[in-house]
DNA sequence: ATTTGAAATTTAACAGTGTTAAGTTTCCTG
DNA sequence: CAGGAAACTTAACACTGTTAAATTTCAAAT
């Protein structure tokens, strides 16, 4: 019987749909102008029947950035090849910066704004695995560092340093897409800021003596 | 004839319970939990008098925090003693951070998101003043950690190196208050992680030779 | 062929939001 | 006592996300 197939084929379909409304609506206006009323008008849908595919609106829009999470975790494992450690890190930073600025409105999302969802299925999203968890891969690469002898004594804890050197990038990015438009400052140009900030943490972590880039 | 003395008296006097009420709601539930009926609730007044002291909802939240950004400027200068203008650039991280951790809510909105409001009374915020203006007192520190000689060659341009290390302190506090909360991550504390990115960058961006505290 | 019943969707409605326009009170001035 | 600005209230608008109930759709079972 491959009518119940069918149906989730068409289940899904609609699904996609609606995922696709919202991501055109996302990326151009950002969350508070997707509305469950101009997502429906979209597909031709009543606004309910959205309600049907997905538990609420945040839900909806955090799985349009599970999305986008992917694909940053795939722009880190292309750096996989990079061998010397201290500089994957520098172009995990450069790859970062980069994510924040295509995808803006997902990455306020993800890394600016508490969510109110507690997620559940962590093991089915590739939590841990470096291929699919950008994280997993920037601490991976800090273990690396550290058992290679390129950082400082003191630094033995990779989760520490893994966190300081995302605050870092998170900074630069975070701090560009809140406050770009204030006029209050003058604003050097985020690639510039990044570079420093990238290259002045490298320099700083790492052991004296290790030959500087 | 003190009684438009007397009027304009009042008028600061309602204009300042409004203030008192949005801000209890917004210390203790952000941004959101702010509402124009609550607030008028708490004073007594009908929600939209509150539009006669204020333009909108934005423009009356924002006034908390320029009274907010007084106080994290007060404590910069609270730190203009310290001789050395490395460990000064440290201790403005922290306070920084502290700051962060103490209004959360304010900071959210300060440095976090996006603001639809054109300021135009620059001048009359202490706009460049050290005792007013918390950047100004982070780059007035730079450029004398520049004339010095404390920091390398290259960093000339006092903004983007005071950029860089804003940026830094802003990734810890940022991070922190948008994803304590998800297990996700390890997470280290944010003390410990503060203190860990300030010190790398000093160091990061210290001339060599200069002594290490 | 017709009932059954679950799945998918729509209609109607609720409770809330910021905000504007119009009407009303208050109270000093001429 | 009339005029009029200032301060405020009432009523309403145009939205928002979301729930509950009614309806359609359509394959399976009688």
């Amino acid at each position: 019987m491959g009518i119940n197939e069918r149906r989730e084929r068409e289940r899904k379909a609609v699904r996609k749909k609606i995922l696709e409304a919202a991501r055109e609506l996302f990326v151009a206006e950002g969350y508070d102008a997707v509305t469950m009323r101009r997502i429906a008008e979209a597909i031709e849908y009543s606004p309910t029947a959205i309600y049907f595919h997905f538990k609420d609106k945040e839900t909806l829009i955090r799985e349009l950035c599970k999305e986008d999470s992917s694909s940053l975790a795939k722009a880190f494992n292309a750096i996989a090849k990079e061998p010397d450690a201290l500089e994957r890190l520098r172009k995990i930073g450069r790859a970062y910066v980069e994510f924040g600025v295509s995808h803006p409105n997902s990455y306020r999302l993800m890394f600016m704004t508490q969510s109110k969802i507690k997620e559940d299925d962590y093991a089915e999203m590739g939590h841990g695995k470096q291929e699919e968890d950008g994280y997993a891969f920037l601490v991976a690469t800090v273990i690396e560092a550290i058992d290679k002898g390129l950082l400082r004594k003191v630094l033995v804890d990779p989760h520490l340093v893994a966190q300081a050197i995302w605050s870092a990038g998170h900074g630069v990015v975070a701090l560009h897409l809140a406050k770009r438009d204030d006029p209050w400052v003058e604003w050097r140009s985020l690639t510039e800021t990044a570079e420093l900030i990238m290259h002045t943490m490298i320099n700083g972590l790492k052991r004296e003596g290790i030959a500087h880039d």
